[in-house]
DNA sequence: CGCTTCCTTGAGCTTTCTCAACTGGGGTGG
DNA sequence: CCACCCCAGTTGAGAAAGCTCAAGGAAGCG
């Protein structure tokens, strides 16, 4: 239907290379990729969508639930890179391998592409390649944060900006819960379950947070306390702007 | 229904998103991105290139010498996310601002590309496009490796992992020469340069590595020892540590 | 030369980790 | 319906890795 000498299919591709983004809701919750050549797919709490080496033959886009994906060294210590939340898309390769392994940390159903078929996608979408683009930028966004956070703050910090991200990122209330166990929490931040227990029952000392009964939920008492201790970016805090801006 | 079967642009990036790596060397040093829209510039050490928050007009390639680009929390904390080596691509952006700074180490030499020539570039050159996203798949995964490093290694492993890398990218002799301070490789390790130079002495002692009187210098006694000690990949533990693409 | 900058080394300290015991909620089966 | 267990999480005490502060040394440079 689509015919791809009217919209080019580079055009939103450049776009967002350009800065422009494209007038579509990137954000909109679990809206499939292009054209929905994605299959649904369910996974259990905990078990494996992909391995580290497997091959990847595709990637995924989360309906439902959330994932986790990280790397092992071979001791077994292990780096949760991120937690991909409904909307986002994980798994995208360059190379023949997946260089880290994924599992669903809750029941979690998920949007599965063939890779082989994005140069379908590409051609019959032009909105598909610059989502993926979006979705490779996104990636590499949250990792250059994470750096920050992995090689420079301290236990109060990394949960500090923990929480606000979450919070961010599933809701905009002060109550929500956790979807992952503090294993996971303290494998994404650099930190020992302990370390993360201890943080969180001293931030509740200090009424910053509440955790209730069931230890998976968390409510922000007061928020501005969190964002000041998770002394942010030079860059984005009005106070430390130091920065020239050209 | 085929359109035209003239290379059609996003040809070249569909192959690379599937794993199929185009067949040119996109590993060339200082080759030119596309036709060379590029312009030559230089900066002297320790000169800024961009500053975080700047607006992101371009973007580069190192020619020659080293940059370093990082993050800075409120109080001067620094996360040097990576060293870009003379055929790296950096500041790639899909927002309107830089997310990171960028600084040249040594004189440098870059070429550097008007962002809003990219639509142009992408029609003109099937190639410059996929080069792009490789660039860009590259940080991603440069960037998860070291979110490895950075939340889970020691300080031995942290300095082992950053020599063989270093070895690996700018020769594959085992003498070299470090084209950072210590202070730049603790920002980047996430360590103290106290630290760095203290182990650094303790592998000298060790005659894993030998640091000529230089100090800059660096001679690998020892790789399989260095390598051993960065206690890889759970999964590629074998092969060693090879980039997966081309 | 004398100075500055970068690096090294040492001593003591702090944060986080390790090891270990304990708690409490949720499920299970008697 | 209750006793028990199991797991995830919490808490404590001691240990250790890495940090801070301070001083000393070597290279590069005018």
């Amino acid at each position: 239907m689509h015919t791809a000498s009217e919209i080019h299919p580079t055009t939103h591709l450049a776009a967002v290379m350009v800065g422009r983004p494209p007038c579509y809701d990137h954000q909109a919750i679990a809206r499939p990729v292009s054209k929905d050549i994605g299959v649904l797919r369910s996974f259990d709490r905990d078990q494996e969508i992909f391995g580290e080496g497997d091959h990847a033959d595709y990637f995924y886009k989360v309906t439902s639930g959330t994932v986790r994906s990280y790397k092992l060294l071979s001791d077994g210590r292990r780096q949760i890179d991120a937690f991909h939340l409904p909307g986002d898309t994980f798994g995208l390769e360059t190379g023949i391998e997946h260089r880290f392994a994924a599992e669903a940390i809750q029941d979690v159903k998920l949007r599965a592409y063939r890779r082989r078929d994005l140069g379908e996608m590409i051609a019959s979408d032009p909105v598909a390649i610059s989502e993926l683009m979006l979705a490779m930028a996104d990636s590499l966004e949250r990792a250059q944060d994470h750096m920050l956070l992995l090689g420079r703050k301290c236990a109060r910090e990394k949960i500090a900006t923990f929480l606000m991200g979450i919070s961010d990122r599933i809701s905009n209330k002060r109550t929500f819960e956790l979807s992952m166990s503090r294993t996971d929490i303290a494998d994404h931040l650099g930190l020992t379950i302990e370390t993360v227990s201890r943080t969180l029952t001293q931030l509740q000392r200090e009424n910053v947070i509440e955790i209730p009964c069931g230890r998976r939920g968390i409510v922000l008492r007061n928020p501005s306390a969190l964002r000041q201790m998770d002394s942010g970016d030079a860059d984005s805090t009005e106070t430390g702007t130091l920065r020239l801006h050209a």
